[in-house]
DNA sequence: GCCGTTTTCGGCCCGACTGTTTTCAGTCG
C-alpha cells in the first residue's frame, strides 16, 4: 500500500473527526469515514485512482470526495481539510479516544473552558471547572479522570495472547453459574481482529440478574464500569474492558449477529432487511409493521431470511462479502483442522528454547504430520543464527530424528535474513539443500521505501526463497510496518510464485488480513506459520488461521494443509523447476 | 457528502445506559 494512500485515508479521518467536534452534519461527516473505508478497499494509490477514473464508480465516493482526491493526488494536500485544522486545535482529537467524550462534550468543553489537551482537561477537573459545566457532573467527570488515568497506562488495544486469556477467564467463570444457558463471545475477537478493545460476551440465562452478579465478581475486576439486569461492564486487571449482555433465547441469534458487527456489516445488513421491508436490531428480525420477529434459531437463519449464505464471522467487515454471499461465490474458509504441517519454528540452533526433537514431537502430539524447521540465519548474529557447519550439523539432527518419529516427517529449512541488498544469507550450495527458505527482513528497517521495495523484490527474484517471512514486518502496538510499496512487493511475489507468510504471532499478524485479498488475487499462496521459539507458541496458528479467514482464504490456497507427501512432492519439484535440483 | 424501483430532495440504523436532568442529550456499540 503506498504512502500515498495510506496518508490521504488518514487525513480524511481527521477531517470526519474534526467536522464532528465542529458541530459538522453527522452523515456528512459520516460520509468522509465511510469514503475513507471505500478507498481504503482500492488497489493502488490516489493517482492511479485519478487516472483511470475508478472513482466514478466507486460507493461512497461521490462528486465532493472525487475532487478531494484528486486534489490530493496533484499537491499532496486538501485547502478545506488544512482550514478545518487552522479552526480546531490538534489535542482535541485525542481526546475522543477518552471513553464518555464524544464530540459534543469535547466541543463544549473547548467552547467554554478553552481546554484544547488532555493536559489541561485534566487540570480543569482537578480544579473543579468541568463539573459546574452544564450537562457534566461529578460521575462524568469521575470517568473521564479514569480514562485519561487508563490511558496512559494501557494501550487501547490488547493483542490477541492478552484478549484470549480475559475471555477464557470471563467464560469459565460465567460457566460455573447454574442459570447459565447459551454462552458465546461476540465482537471484533470473534471476527479475528488482531486487536481488540474489549471482549463482548452474549448469554441467555433464565436468571438474568443471577449471571449479572456472577460476572461482576469474575476473579481479577479492577473496576464495574456498569451493572444492570440486562447489561453489565467490566474492567478486567490488564485493562481490558468485558460487556456481558444476558437476551431472551428467542433473542439470542439476533443479538450475537447484532454484537459480533462490525459496525459497518450491521448498517449493511439493516440496510438491506429494510429495503425488503423487515426491521433488523437487536432483538430478531421483523416483519415490516409487525412487533413479532420471525423464528430465527441461529444465526444463519437470519442470513437466509435476508437472501444470504451465511457470513463467517471473520469476513463481517463489508468489504463485499455481502454481495457475495447474494450470489453464493462466498469462499469455503480454511479451518485450523485443515493445517497439516508446521513451517516456520526456531530451536536451540538459534534463538529457540525447545531442541528440534522436542519441537517435532510437540507438533506430532499436536496432530501435525510434518514440521520445517527454520532457525535464523548466520547474520542474525543477534538471535544466534547459523554459520554455514552449523546448518549442515543440523541437517544430519533432522534426518537422525526423521528416522525416530516415522511416519512424522521433518523438512531441512532456514529463515534467512534479507540483507541489506537483497541478497540471501548463504551461498547456492546451502540454499539448494534446503528444502524452504524462509526470506525474513529483520535489520536496517528505517531504510527509505524505494530502497526497502527494491531490496525486498531482489530477495522474491531469487529462485532459492521459498516463503517471504512477515512481510509488513509491523510489530502490533509497538512498531509501524516499515517503508516499502506492498503493492509492488505483492506483485512481484505473485510473479515469482513467492509464498507469501501469514505469521501467526500475536505481535505480528503479518500478511496484514487487509492485503491477503489483494495478495491472492496476485496469485500468491499463503504458508500460515508459528514462528514460535518453544513448544507452546505452536498452538499460536490458530491466530494465523483466523486472520486467514479474514483474509478470505480456503484451504486451497494455503501450503501446510497439503499431507506431508503432498508437501515433499510441491518441495521436490519446485526446487527442481527453480534450481535444477 | 452520498445516494436513488419511495430517485435530484430528503433521508441517512437504532436501542440501552448513564448522568444529568424533571423529560432528555450524549455516548456507545
Amino acid at each position: 500500500m503506498s504512502d500515498s494512500k495510506q496518508s490521504l485515508l488518514r487525513t480524511l479521518r481527521e477531517c470526519a473527526m474534526l467536522m464532528e467536534i465542529v458541530g459538522e452534519n453527522p452523515f456528512r461527516c459520516r460520509a468522509y469515514e465511510e469514503g475513507a473505508r471505500a478507498l481504503e478497499a482500492l488497489e493502488g494509490g490516489p493517482r492511479e485512482w485519478v487516472e483511470s477514473g475508478i472513482l466514478a464508480e466507486t460507493k461512497g465516493i461521490g462528486k465532493g470526495l472525487a475532487e478531494k482526491v484528486d486534489e490530493w493526488a496533484r499537491s499532496g494536500h486538501i485547502v478545506a481539510i488544512d482550514e478545518l485544522r487552522q479552526k480546531v486545535p490538534a489535542g482535541l482529537l485525542e481526546l475522543i479516544s477518552i471513553p464518555g467524550l464524544g464530540p459534543k462534550k469535547i466541543r463544549v468543553l473547548w467552547k467554554e473552558l478553552g481546554i484544547e489537551t488532555l493536559g489541561q482537561l485534566e487540570e480543569a477537573i482537578k480544579a473543579g471547572r468541568v463539573q459546574e459545566l452544564a450537562g457534566f457532573g461529578e460521575k462524568t467527570a469521575e470517568k473521564i479522570l479514569a480514562g485519561i488515568e487508563q490511558r496512559k497506562h494501557y494501550e487501547t488495544r490488547v493483542t490477541l495472547e492478552v484478549a484470549t486469556g480475559a475471555a477464557e477467564l470471563v467464560l469459565e467463570r460465567l460457566r460455573q453459574c447454574p442459570a447459565i444457558g447459551k454462552l458465546e463471545l461476540a465482537g471484533s475477537y470473534r471476527r479475528s481482529r488482531e486487536t481488540v478493545k474489549d471482549l463482548d460476551v452474549i448469554a441467555t440465562s433464565p436468571d438474568p440478574e443471577a449471571v449479572m452478579k456472577v460476572f461482576v465478581t469474575t476473579p481479577g475486576v479492577q473496576r464495574i464500569i456498569a451493572h444492570g439486569p440486562t447489561k453489565s461492564s467490566i474492567l478486567l486487571e490488564g485493562g481490558i474492558p468485558v460487556d456481558l449482555r444476558v437476551v431472551e433465547d428467542s433473542q439470542f441469534a439476533a443479538a450475537l449477529n447484532y454484537f459480533t458487527g462490525s459496525k459497518e456489516h450491521n448498517t449493511a445488513l439493516r440496510g438491506r432487511a429494510k429495503k425488503m421491508g423487515l426491521k433488523l436490531n437487536e432483538y430478531g428480525l421483523f416483519p415490516e409493521e409487525s412487533e413479532t420477529p420471525f423464528k430465527t434459531a441461529d444465526e444463519e437463519a437470519i442470513y437466509k431470511r435476508l437472501g444470504l449464505a451465511y457470513v463467517e464471522p471473520e469476513m463481517r467487515e463489508n468489504n463485499g462479502e455481502i454481495e457475495a454471499a447474494e450470489e453464493g461465490k462466498l469462499p469455503k474458509l480454511i479451518t485450523r483442522e485443515d493445517l497439516r504441517g508446521i513451517v516456520h519454528c526456531h530451536t536451540t540452533y538459534s534463538d529457540g528454547k525447545n531442541t528440534p526433537l522436542e519441537m517435532a514431537k510437540a507438533a506430532r502430539d499436536l496432530g501435525f504430520e510434518y514440521i520445517v524447521i527454520c532457525d535464523h540465519s548466520q547474520s542474525a548474529f543477534y538471535a544466534g543464527g547459523m554459520k554455514p557447519d552449523t546448518i549442515k550439523a543440523q541437517m544430519d539432527e533432522i534426518d537422525e530424528i526423521g528416522k525416530k518419529l516415522k511416519p512424522f516427517k521433518l523438512f531441512y529449512g532456514v529463515e534467512s535474513d534479507i540483507l541489506a541488498d537483497g541478497a540471501l544469507d548463504y551461498d547456492d550450495e546451502i540454499l539448494g539443500r534446503l528444502d524452504i527458505v524462509v526470506g525474513a527482513i529483520h535489520t536496517r528497517l528505517t531504510m527509505a521505501g524505494d530502497e526497502m521495495t527494491a531490496r525486498v523484490c531482489r530477495a522474491l527474484e531469487n529462485p532459492a526463497i521459498t516463503i517471504l517471512a512477515h512481510p509488513t514486518g509491523r510489530l502490533l502496538q509497538r512498531r509501524e510496518p516499515f517503508n516499502a510499496d506492498m503493492d509492488k512487493i505483492i506483485a512481484t511475489a505473485g510473479a515469482h510464485d513467492v509464498v507469501m507468510e501469514i505469521n501467526s504471532h500475536p505481535w505480528r499478524l503479518d500478511l496484514d488480513w487487509r492485503l491477503i485479498r489483494q495478495a491472492h488475487a496476485a496469485g500468491c499462496k499463503f504458508s500460515i506459520d508459528p514462528d514460535s521459539h518453544n513448544t507452546l507458541g505452536l498452538r499460536d496458528v490458530r491466530y494465523g488461521v483466523g486472520i486467514a479467514r479474514k483474509g478470505w482464504l480456503t484451504a486451497g490456497d494455503v501450503i501446510n494443509t497439503k499431507t506431508a507427501k503432498q508437501f515433499a512432492e510441491w518441495v521436490a519439484k519446485r526446487k527442481k523447476s527453480r534450481l535444477g535440483k
